[in-house]
DNA sequence: CGCAATTCAATTGCGTGCAATAGATTTATG
DNA sequence: CATAAATCTATTGCACGCAATTGAATTGCG
């Protein structure tokens, strides 16, 4: 036990404590790695946070959001669906059979154009968004934030993940 | 193509937008919904941008988390391993059972502890955090961020992390 | 019109995450 | 000391998340 205290960029280190490296880029370095390390920790925490709330409703977190996209707009396709949660169809391909088999959700090819597939809600699909209703508060009351917090955190976040996805294109 | 405004709490909709909705409870949910898919997306923004870094040292993103943590300190126990990184026994077992295969580490029993097994950078293992040394700088650039944001930002999700962990076990 | 390129959903394969369980070992308790 | 409780790793099962591929349908181009 005597080797706890060391350093290490993951734990709750200061940005500041840079044992030896003092060129800059490695010392930025260290900072971006527990960037990246709390961002994981946080959505781990986030979805840890949500298991119990949406266990009642049969959801897990990512069917949830995707309950939730529907609520705001019934009948979207399986396209329009993944771009707005980030998702591509190997992923959400198996989680609507899900919830069909839940029997949350139908799905039907379009008429129209046969290649996109209609996710419509069913009656318990709609009646689940009441049931829910308590989720968001009980998440609300866990973050302990402030309305400007939350509202601060999201905007840094979404740009970031806007940097980093803008990134790779180039 | 009508309804595409429809003030959808996921996508990048303004927090003082509650359509009908006057009570607190439902506009903080609403906020708090899109802190926790911003953190979602970031996160997975975050595992995309490090992919094509790490592909060619072989590794995924979480086994790079454990490479760090083991060039942070060699010879951890599989325990410690998963406290740092809030991984469990059912996710660190088989990736750490890839990275020996890869040969980057060496399991062992604990002779003094047989419950326990230590982890131990093979000569590759050790080898690789010097051909590792440009993906931190390359993130770093990625992100974009002033070092003061980095920090604010990270502090600001590890609180967060912790109260939604904190709030668990109540 | 005819054929190539594109688009879309589904499938396959692999690697996490995590609950639940099992198996072995160590510690605590009577 | 013996037995129960706790600790630790591994395994199993399920659900993502994503790359790569397939197959069907549509669009674009000559």
């Amino acid at each position: 036990m005597k080797e706890i205290e060391h350093g290490f960029v993951m734990t709750g280190a200061e940005p500041n404590k840079n044992d030896g490296v003092e060129n800059r880029e490695a010392a930025t370095g260290g900072l971006d790695v527990m960037l990246c390390f709390a961002i994981y920790g946080a959505a781990h925490a986030f979805t840890r946070a949500y298991k119990p709330l949406l266990e009642p409703l049969g959801l897990t977190y990512p069917q949830y959001l995707v309950m939730m996209a529907l609520w705001a707009e019934d009948g979207q396709k399986v396209k329009a669906l993944g771009d707005r949660l980030g998702l591509d169809s190997g992923t959400l391909s198996p989680l609507l059979k899900r919830l069909e088999q839940s029997g949350l959700v139908k799905r039907k090819r379009d008429a129209e154009d046969e290649r996109q597939v209609k996710i419509t809600l069913t009656p318990q699909g709609v009646e689940l968004k009441e049931r829910s209703a308590g989720v968001m508060e009980a998440i609300g009351e866990a973050t302990g934030c402030s309305l400007e917090e939350v509202g601060m955190l999201r905007a840094a976040l979404v740009g970031l993940k806007d940097r980093l996805e803008g990134a790779e294109e180039r």
